[in-house]
DNA sequence: TATTATCCTATCAATTTAATAGAGTAAACA
DNA sequence: TGTTTACTCTATTAAATTGATAGGATAATA
């Protein structure tokens, strides 16, 4: 059953705000693909920009950071491109999540790796903002534990 | 137990991206600044202001957007103000999110109010980020769900 | 040595956010 | 009736971020 809007209202956006940056999205389906690779072979940035409909140089820089990170590696020249480095079971969405997107959680108050006091915030201890961000965090942090990279596949 | 992230770079952000947006955060305080009071009589939104760090300006129009979509009364004139119109109990954070911060969902092609298929993907059915944020999208849900307005007080 | 494909830096337009200014409107009250 | 109060509305702004593009440097292969 669909939880219906009570109100209308917000007829200024029509998902002109997606809260997933295409960092992100292309990112993920960057890694899916690697992921669902036979072999371990590097695979070409053109290929996988084509396959997956992504600006080709956009992509370059989102590999480039995941190299970085530690999630691919990389070999040039002919017959070059990137490749998982771990098992798709042993790539955690929070670890994927943190490089690509940032903070998991949506204050800096209640971020395990990224905690910073909110500056115009008189007291953490008694703000409701605090109080519903931390749950909202707990959530996706169960989403993001509980999910490798293999279970993105198919 | 902290879940530390195994890889560094991502220096070029110290929280320089608080997803949530400072018009929630203060449409989530003045809501609970209003449901906090004694009795229902109107509170002027200078008073609110000072009390929560916010800018009065900027209030103002969030305040207003919440009378818009029916979350608050107003009164005009001398002693007029803002004042809740329901009971905390019965204010729905799914739907003060919704108004505040727009769609629940990260991504427009897992949206239950705000659906659209995603211009660049090929097919939904076996798209990764699809099939992740669809479960995020749960799991905020439930959050949103099970708290009302007045689970943010104290 | 030529080719291939990653690596790196710099730039760009478009959008969004947060804040501010100032005038308009309606209610209360003396 | 007229003044004060406080919400209502429109417009503007600076700053930051996003997503995309360009061009050349670097390293590996044949």
């Amino acid at each position: 059953m669909v939880d219906k809007g009570l109100y209308d209202v917000n007829l200024n956006f029509l998902y002109l705000r997606p809260m997933l940056s295409k960092k992100t999205k292309y990112g993920l389906k960057a890694l899916t693909y690697l992921a669902s690779q036979k072999d371990k072979a590097p695979v070409q940035i053109s290929e996988i920009a084509k396959c997956e409909n992504i600006s080709q140089k956009f992509l370059e820089s989102i590999l480039l950071s995941l190299r970085k990170s530690g999630f691919l590696g990389s070999k040039k020249g002919k017959g070059g491109g990137y490749y998982l480095i771990k098992d798709p079971n042993e790539v955690l969405m929070t670890d994927v999540m943190r490089v690509l997107e940032g903070p998991i959680s949506m204050v800096p108050c209640v971020s395990l790796n990224f905690y910073e006091k909110c500056a115009d915030c008189r007291d953490e201890a008694t703000c409701s903002v605090n109080k519903l961000m931390l749950k909202v965090r707990d959530a996706n942090l169960e989403v993001y534990r509980n999910n490798t990279l293999a279970d993105l596949i198919i």
